[in-house]
DNA sequence: CGCGTATTTGAGCATCATCAAGCGCCGTGG
DNA sequence: CCACGGCGCTTGATGATGCTCAAATACGCG
């Protein structure tokens, strides 16, 4: 009972959904979650329904996935600290969710967090929000993918990590000079994010390079004209 | 007084949100509330802060539209009978909403709407589910446009509006035999909802009417061969 | 240092976009 | 009833963007 709830220090307590809740109902919630780490490249949900998770992030980031038999693939969506991973009320059998780094996840059982989504006003009413958020995340990214050069694309990719990474909720991921970005994303997984070729995304990197617009080493890029590059994105928000 | 709730014949009164309202509710949220009946081609909901509709679609299509500057569009989401138009809790200036057919709406004010949301935990709940499934049609949607070829899309978009316009909420729709539907969407359109441009979509249902999997006269089509169209589609549920 | 993997680079190609007619459907008006 | 015109759709020819296949290079890691 000495023991001081873990959440007082955790990375994403000002921004999960968990910071709606009172100490007494984190005590609560608590009881039954588990801190879990998993290395890069792990799957971690997907088809097999004893695997049903139910956990914030909070560190790392979680690509979701959605495959076509012959092996293509989709990145749907990607998940940054404070993010929720699992689909209250209907098991979720619809995606693949797969570490792009290492991550970090605080777990729970389903059924605790779907009491407290009953019995919590401030807490359903923040996941709905969230979730419409959401609904409107998806939306732009099919403006992207069906509307967009690879150029915008992948511009467009790196204003939205460039933007995420540094948020507080990352303040984790140490980010350098805030112009500055380790990819969580291989050349592969840009790709299947943005409904390209890995040689394209690529080539396109080379191009804003060539512009003077990024610089990169490996996965650490540098952005050195954040105008040009919201330029090479277009207008997002139409 | 002795006027009957209008609710009772609607023809969306056992799929639309409301159905879980009890009469008295019904009642309440009729005041205020109005039929309404637009013509195809119009835009109904977008910028403009003081048409910040919401409504529920009584009969007919809505596209929901994200442009660029540029003259780009792309088509997010359908709305059919049934679905809701409008975003609780934050004004939604995010698409333009325009009708693809004649349309007839049940509008309502959103305090009116948005404090039965707080004070009706099945409504609240049911909203919060068909929200969640919202965000699933776009991730199935991103899929498509990141990934698939133009046949694909086009054969998929015939199987959507195939199963949705035979759904018991668009009886009024009257749909012939089941395998046959009249398109709620000129080429324009199909092409902005699939990423493609309007000559695409046409050379690729005359490649389906050339297989002897659909007949086409104009916007109506008749599926002859479901299972192809399906084949043709691809597993959507990978 | 050397191997395996990720990334870059290059050459040729396919799919879909663009540009441009042509056709059919329909409502209007003669 | 038929000529006319407009619009949406189809069809054709050409081209560009991004994909495929292949190889070289860079990088991380033991």
């Amino acid at each position: 009972m000495s023991r001081r709830s873990p959440c007082l220090d955790c990375a994403v307590r000002n921004s999960a959904l968990c910071h709606t809740l009172s100490p007494q109902r984190l005590v609560e919630l608590n009881r039954g979650a588990s801190r879990r780490r998993f290395p890069p490249g792990q799957m971690i949900a997907g088809r097999d329904p004893a695997e049903d998770r139910f956990a914030i992030v909070v560190s790392g980031v979680i690509k979701l996935i959605k495959s076509l038999p012959d092996g293509r693939h989709q990145i749907v969506a990607l998940l940054f600290p404070s993010d929720l991973l699992g689909r209250p009320f209907k098991s979720d059998g619809r995606y693949m969710a797969e570490t792009a780094t290492a991550v970090e996840l605080c777990c729970f059982g389903r059924p605790a967090f779907e009491r407290l989504m009953r019995e919590e006003e401030d807490l359903r009413q923040l996941f709905l929000e969230r979730t419409l958020d959401d609904v409107d995340a998806g939306r732009d990214w099919m403006l992207l993918l069906g509307r967009k050069s690879a150029q915008e694309r992948v511009a467009a990719l790196l204003l939205l990590l460039l933007r995420r990474l540094s948020a507080p909720e990352c303040a984790m991921c140490a980010q350098q000079p805030s112009h500055q970005i380790t990819l969580p994303l291989s050349r592969s997984e840009m790709a299947d994010y943005l409904g390209l070729r890995i040689e394209t995304v690529s080539r396109q990197l080379q191009r804003l390079r060539a512009a003077g617009v990024i610089e990169t080493r490996g996965r650490t890029i540098t952005v050195r004209n954040v105008a040009a590059l919201e330029r090479a994105a277009e207008s997002d928000r139409g």
